[in-house]
DNA sequence: TTCAATTAAATCGCTTGCGATATAAATTAT
DNA sequence: ATAATTTATATCGCAAGCGATTTAATTGAA
């Protein structure tokens, strides 16, 4: 037996793991508005700054286009956001936020953060350990995304 | 502009974002070896304890028996492994390694964990450090799960 | 200029992940 | 014993992710 092939010894099915449980986490609340996360991924990125090429959003989550422009055709078939072609660079999309994708800022600020705030309140971690925790991820992302 | 909706400082982004990326860098070792990280995940639960049910591997990752039973068809199609029907109870479904399933722990010891250090060789992050995320990440999960 | 690279998105095919439902075998209640 | 319930898996449908390829527009080089 190799220790080092045992399950929990494994960082990365503990984020894995991780990361699948907060999803179905933030799952209910994101039902409520009419969105799914990575939706809500595209939706903080344009809320952030509207009006971005594919390319910028893809780029900011780390994302290839090839997952980027299938989530934004069913976003805009939604109703949550429009795709126009770039005037200038004509193989450039731009990607911009409609009234409702607009006003689901508020919704969302109203819900989630309390929500999410719900979910972990039985979570020993503090917020110096959220700290920690946000750091050591980066570190990891930073490494493994500058490759 | 709501500071708790920025991507920046999202905990489940950096997850979410962590979780694909080290899943990425596993993939070139795993194509090697002809498995996807899914298997590789039940292939470690069936290494560490041979001939098990559909609902033990399913449990063991936190995963629902409708993700876990077409992963396991399709190792089977591959011949990682061999599904038989309870002979006791009927409604059950055993799972066990074939030969192949069992030779692959070998070349994975050989090639997976020497591959991830190299990996992640350029992180800044310590022993003490993976030791410390291993931990918020357990807090996370088990708050999660036991709800 | 003209044709070969480059770039931005989109398309295709396949595996996951998961909510919802179905099937079928065992257990429990009446 | 028979019907109702529970349990173990499986099936279905859809949204992601992603490798590989394609399309179309722009840039660059000869």
């Amino acid at each position: 037996m190799h220790t080092e092939l045992q399950l929990d010894n494994q960082i990365c099915f503990r984020l894995y793991t991780a990361a699948r449980l907060i999803t179905q986490a933030y799952t209910p609340m994101l039902n409520t508005l009419g969105i799914t996360y990575p939706q809500y991924l595209v939706l903080m990125v344009l809320w952030e700054k509207d009006c971005q090429l594919v390319n910028d959003i893809a780029h900011r989550l780390l994302l290839e286009t090839n997952t980027v422009t299938p989530l934004l055709q069913r976003m805009e078939k939604e109703g949550l956001v429009k795709r126009t072609k770039g005037k200038e660079d004509g193989r450039q999309t731009l990607v911009t936020l409609t009234k409702k994708g607009c006003e689901l800022e508020e919704q969302a600020y109203n819900s989630i953060p309390a929500g999410m705030a719900k979910e972990l309140r039985a979570c020993p971690l503090k917020f110096k350990d959220y700290e920690h925790l946000a750091e050591e991820l980066d570190s990891i992302i930073n490494t493994l995304n500058n490759k």
